[in-house]
DNA sequence: TCTGGGGTCCTAGGACCC
DNA sequence: TCTGGGGTCCTAGGACCC
């Protein structure tokens, strides 16, 4: 891992990026209002992104595509394709590796890059200046690149100027230029945070970074620090190039078309979501101990049921059955908008394939020999050792009676 | 005619153990 | 008869981000 001090981190942000690679593909589009948008042709299609002509009137990210259509009548509403985000994607991160192997890809369409060994600090702007071109060059996509000494302040920077900006943003410019912003533009603090800041006063991110930090750990737990350190430019976080890959979990979820109570068509759903988690999972060569079940109602109240299981699990059929156990367990009929299916705790399978043959297999294996001992043991002595010692047999013996079931297992 | 789908991290309470 | 406090695991929910 690098130092901590006197970094130079890149921030790149693609900009409107499933707008821009449909655009790269079909250049027809260009210079016309354009929106990605999940299910043009169903009901509760919203838009995923809209390009800056689309946004110039007032199309927005979540918005339904009714409700775009009829701020914008000459909207372009193209379905994603994200099989072509993903190959554009890993084309920019290639280019980007090309600079440093300190790379930490965030999303699909963001990453950090730690550039401090990369390029003397004079020619800084300058590799900037020349990534965001060949990318835009070899992809025909644009990006933004934010400058900074750490992650937080490079995420802010690539912020400042879109589309194609590139922004410094040095210690010295944090008061005059972070400072002014209203508390909610900051990374981290969405709607609820930027409302509960306010009841105390905190408006700006001047305000936060002079707030009491006592008083910011009794409102918003550890993360009122973290803020206000933030907010005074501090964040010694790496950058990461492994990160991308202990993924914690792999989910799969749909809105139904018209709310439902149909069994018939829920077992469906649940069916195709177990197969599309087993198909990812499969992908990375992981298995997963946690099945958790999202079901969303008429009101949009949402729900999560998960349960741990005793082994690691991969199959289609397993996932299947917990969810569906775990649904027929919390369901009272309500009508249902929206079914999620995910796997959690998540182990690549050369790792748990050690665990099973030393650990639990072992475990298991001791413990089958524990149970088959123990009803004439029981017999024996007149009541269950087992109660006692549970499975400690390692254990230095207690009493007597611990000592002479010990003596009569280990024979 | 309302509001998708993919994630991560944190919190909090109860069970259980020491 | 009444009694403490810390630690971990499991589950559910919430906030946030793209």
């Amino acid at each position: 891992m690098k130092a901590t001090n006197a970094r130079i981190i890149f921030h790149l942000d693609m900009n409107s990026f499933y707008a821009s690679v449909e655009t790269a593909y079909n250049p027809a589009y260009r210079g016309k209002p354009l929106a990605v948008a999940g299910n043009p042709e169903e009901r509760r299609g919203i838009i995923i992104t809209s390009n800056y002509e689309a946004r110039a009137k007032g199309v927005k990210t979540t918005m339904p595509i009714w409700e775009a259509r009829k701020l914008c009548p000459e909207l372009i509403v193209v379905g994603p394709n994200f099989e072509r985000y993903r190959m554009a994607s890993s084309e920019i991160f290639k280019i980007m590796y090309q600079v440093t192997p300190y790379v930490e890809p965030v999303s699909i369409d963001e990453g950090y890059m730690d550039v401090t060994d990369a390029t003397p600090p004079s020619k800084t702007v300058e590799l900037a200046r020349n990534l965001q071109a060949k990318i835009k060059k070899e992809l025909d996509l644009p990006c933004s690149i934010g400058i900074a000494p750490n992650k937080f302040l490079a995420k802010m920077a690539s912020d400042m100027k879109k589309p194609m900006g590139i922004t410094i943003l040095r210690k010295r410019d944090i008061q005059n230029v972070l400072w002014p912003l209203p508390v909610g533009e900051m990374y981290g603090v969405g709607k609820k945070t930027a409302e509960k800041l306010n009841g105390i006063e905190i408006y700006t991110i001047k305000d936060l970074a002079e707030a009491d930090v006592y008083q910011l750990k009794q409102l918003l737990g550890i993360n009122g620090e973290r803020l206000k350190n933030r907010a005074n430019g501090i964040d010694l976080r790496p950058v990461d190039p492994d990160a991308v890959n202990d993924f914690k979990s792999i989910g799969s979820s749909e809105t139904l078309p018209m709310d439902t109570t149909d069994e018939q068509e829920i077992r469906a759903l649940f069916s195709s979501l177990a197969a599309n988690v087993e198909t990812r999972l499969k992908r990375k060569n992981a298995a997963g101990r946690t099945v958790q079940i999202t079901v969303r109602f008429h009101d949009r109240k949402t729900i999560t049921r998960s349960k741990k299981l005793p082994n690691f699990i991969e199959k289609k059929e397993d996932i299947l059955k917990v969810a569906l156990e775990l649904f027929n367990q919390h369901w009272n009929n309500e009508p249902i908008r929206l079914l999620g299916v995910t796997i959690q705790d998540i182990e690549e399978k050369q790792n748990i394939v050690h665990q099973l043959d030393l650990f639990t297999y072992k475990k298991d294996a001791e413990k089958e020999k524990l149970y088959t001992t123990i009803e004439h043991l029981t017999e024996k002595f007149g009541k269950n050792p087992f109660v006692e010692i549970k499975e400690e047999i390692k254990d230095q013996p207690r009493t007597s009676f611990q000592k002479d079931f010990l003596d009569d297992f280990r024979k």
